[in-house]
DNA sequence: GGTTACCGAACGAACGTTCGAACGGAACCT
DNA sequence: AGGTTCCGTTCGAACGTTCGTTCGGTAACC
């Protein structure tokens, strides 16, 4: 009676928990740390069953990432839409950004951990999404200084620190005691916001207005892998 | 004549040079990525000859991240004595992070890349130093808070934010075509600064007085490692 | 009977580390 | 001065293990 480990109904479905599994071991030991065996384990998966899902481990990482980062973009542009007010919008964009991170910590450190991993082609389809996204930040932040409230510093390092900011919480951030993701999306957003404007405009944040209760809704959607 | 590839004098030269290939190596491959084997392609040292100075691939890790940390710590708390004014204290603290950053990118990368990779005592010996620095950074920021003039958010989420503007640059920042040190850390001095002081306080800083010109005397020192 | 799902066993290559021997110069003895 | 011992260096070759991947097959379902 060789009934599989993990009962699935969907076929695929098998594939999700492979790269949920996978999302795992590479958070734990890293992407060249980790081997192929280590995953089949973890998953419950035949070592050469895991070669049906996939054909190689670099495609085990690229899934992972690919997906992840897609999601967190999409969620961005669908966050965005509507929203005209360059400070509104960075704010939606930091939120966004750190509500992913707190909610998916697995699959978001291995996308900041392991962006050197993959090659040739996986690379760049994954690096594509990435520049996408920046461009996203760096078009909001040209924004906030045509309104004529930002201080003059280079938009490159401004922006690329506050994804300094957001992605290096992987390395200290402990869900039992560090803010959630509100909270923590707040102190970030606003240090960047007071750091890089000056103190006279009026698109200065009156207060602390937290993106937060907006579209709390339908929080605990499935959200697969 | 089996002259050696690479000539030393002193004794011990060569675990310097092999130490710096090894730096290297891992900043290129990774830390787990990386062979032995790599490393003495890259050193000119035979395989078997690598271990009459190094007793394990971790201790090759160890060596190169605890001179780092160490040589960073012991900078700043000499460029930190005498000073009172918190502010300024953290000026220095960011341009001396930076200054060395840029300086010496390869092992900068390697230790704040490769910080999971070590194990047992070489882990906790390599967490030691980086515990003291965090904590130097820490009681800049109370004495700041203490003077009055931060706003009210979590100390250790903004400190930490901080390393993250800081320790992500290794991502991005290109010696070509990014601001060297002394504007690099202006600029993230500054955002953090406005970022975490309040508009009305005496301690704002009153105008970008870099900290940047001040003993810029012999920074052409060796600098082992 | 063909397609899909899955796996035990094995492939060759690469891994970190060790072994035993050779080299070269300093130190010591006669 | 010449011979001997010794020790820090250096290395080719090999150790046993683990790596990513593949092969050939079985079992179940349409």
């Amino acid at each position: 009676m060789p009934r599989p480990s993990v009962p699935q109904r969907e076929p695929q479905e098998k594939l999700q928990v492979i790269l949920r599994h996978a999302a795992q071991v590479f958070c734990d030991k890293g992407y060249e740390g980790a081997s192929i065996r280590d995953i089949s384990r973890a998953s419950g998966v035949s070592l050469a069953g895991l070669y049906h899902y996939i054909k190689s481990k670099q495609e085990l990482l690229y899934l992972i990432q690919i997906h992840t980062f897609k999601t967190i973009v999409a969620r961005l542009e669908k966050r965005l839409a509507g929203v005209s007010e360059p400070v509104e919008k960075l704010r939606i964009l930091v939120h966004n950004h750190l509500d992913y991170f707190l909610q998916h910590p697995v699959e978001m450190k291995v996308l900041a951990h392991e962006d050197e991993a993959l090659e040739g082609t996986f690379r760049k389809e994954v690096l594509e999404v990435k520049r996408r996204y920046v461009e996203i930040a760096l078009e909001i932040f040209e924004e906030m200084r045509k309104a004529g409230a930002v201080r003059r510093l280079n938009p490159r390092v401004a922006v690329l620190s506050l994804f300094g900011m957001m992605n290096w919480t992987y390395t200290w951030h402990r869900a039992a005691a560090d803010p959630q993701a509100d909270a923590l999306a707040e102190t970030i957003a606003g240090m960047f916001l007071h750091g890089v404007m000056n103190g006279h405009g009026d698109a200065r944040p009156k207060s602390v207005r937290p993106v937060a209760a907006r579209l709390r809704n339908r929080r605990a959607r499935a959200d697969n892998l």
